[in-house]
DNA sequence: ATGAGCTTGTGATATGTTTCACGTGGCAAT
DNA sequence: ATTGCCACGTGAAACATATCACAAGCTCAT
């Protein structure tokens, strides 16, 4: 009954789903009211045989001969994501980035609120941000467990990583969206994920040191082969 | 003679390499002088046979025995990667992020360095952060022609992002990392890769509704699973 | 020198993901 | 009803990637 899927999906499909479900909501913006999977597939840079394989991963969401329906899907994706859900979420380190991410409004646009804010620094504790204020770190614990808080952001410096994962760990946080360039370690439980600049810079530098060492002409336009789509 | 490797190497293995980059850098900084397959993968959260496999594509780098010279395999990783070349970036908007972005020491300590930002609201034109002078727009062309940059950071709105995107590959830019919450074109010539931070959170989302339905014990201790690692 | 012990590099294998190709069901028009 | 067309869903094939397991090469102690 709510025991989901079909296969279970690969972990790429589950970051598809995430540009499906943004772009449904365009479409849906658009007044776009049915889509196919090529052109969803148009859309996001991905295939029609792949939109169609990794919804079907999911569910019977189209109707043959005539494709999806856009505001069914999107809120299939919506519910698969667990978007909707309102995950209140928690961010650690408030200088840069950290600020960033306070001001960041695609968390809040897909349901996503940063509820509160720890730093280490005396000077930014008590600062409000957002409408967020900053508190000391060691209230972490305190306040994850009475706000049950399951999902944190972490933008502190490498150094400091480990030691404020443990802590917020032990407050009983479930996952956690590292930012900092170390790789981390959580017990098994403890989901994690991470988006590191310097991997994607150097990836870059890499390619396009790739593609000027071989001959290289310009071609036909391609879509994205960003971090998360492959193809 | 450039015509570098033996297999083609997965894409994956590419990101790893930075990984293991970064680490050696830091094995240096504790005097260590040489690791094992095993420790390294330890320490990145890998396997000791990913290990030989990532950078067996590449060379043969270790000593059989013994294991790999810290200081000469960080160098290899460095050249493969084309960090040292000191490729100059762009920033074209210096929003929250933007502004974070322009602080953050993880890039030029790579030897990546923004070194020209733009930005279409006038009141930040002319401001300086981190030594950089914000441009407007329509300085883009010119700029980016005659400092001869190849890499671009595009922290613009969603709306804006296409349009500025191709503004930069007409100006000449072969890289770009995108971090606007949209699917860009590209002409095939040009490298993209986008940091998508809601594609994250969604992810996390997933898993952790994913885990609580199952039932789900806690575990021992596991390493990442990040964004770019896999398993 | 020789042997024991260690760790790399790599065929072979297993696993995972994407693509292909087509059967199935649905719609519209005649 | 029947026909023609369309687009999904999916088994099977192709491809990509990760893991296994071991031969090859190095070091050190005797």
């Amino acid at each position: 009954m709510s025991g989901s899927q079909r296969g279970k999906a690969p972990q790429m499909a589950i970051r598809r789903l995430s540009m499906y479900y943004r772009t449904l909501a365009s479409l849906r913006e658009q007044g776009v009211e049915s889509v196919s999977s090529e052109h969803l597939s148009a859309l996001t840079g991905s295939t029609a045989a792949q939109v169609r394989r990794d919804l079907a991963y999911f569910g019977n969401f189209g109707r043959r001969g005539v494709g999806y329906e856009v505001h069914s899907l999107q809120a299939h994706m919506q519910d698969i994501l667990g978007i909707g859900e309102g995950w209140p979420m928690a961010l650690v380190g408030v200088g840069n980035l950290g600020s960033a991410l306070l001001a960041y409004d695609g968390f809040p646009r897909q349901g996503f609120r940063i509820v509160e804010a720890f730093d280490s620094d005396p000077r930014r504790v008590d600062t409000v941000i957002r409408d967020v204020v900053v508190k000391p770190m060691d209230q972490i614990k305190e306040t994850i467990h009475t706000r049950h808080i399951v999902m944190a952001l972490l933008a502190v410096p490498a150094k400091a990583a480990q030691a404020v994962t443990e802590q917020l760990v032990d407050a009983g946080v479930r996952c956690l969206l590292n930012f900092a360039p170390v790789t981390l370690r959580v017990p098994s439980h403890v989901h994690l994920a991470s988006v590191d600049l310097s991997i994607e810079v150097e990836y870059l530098s890499y390619v396009l040191r790739e593609s000027v060492a071989e001959g290289d002409a310009p071609g036909g336009v391609r879509s994205d082969e960003s971090t998360v789509l492959s193809r």
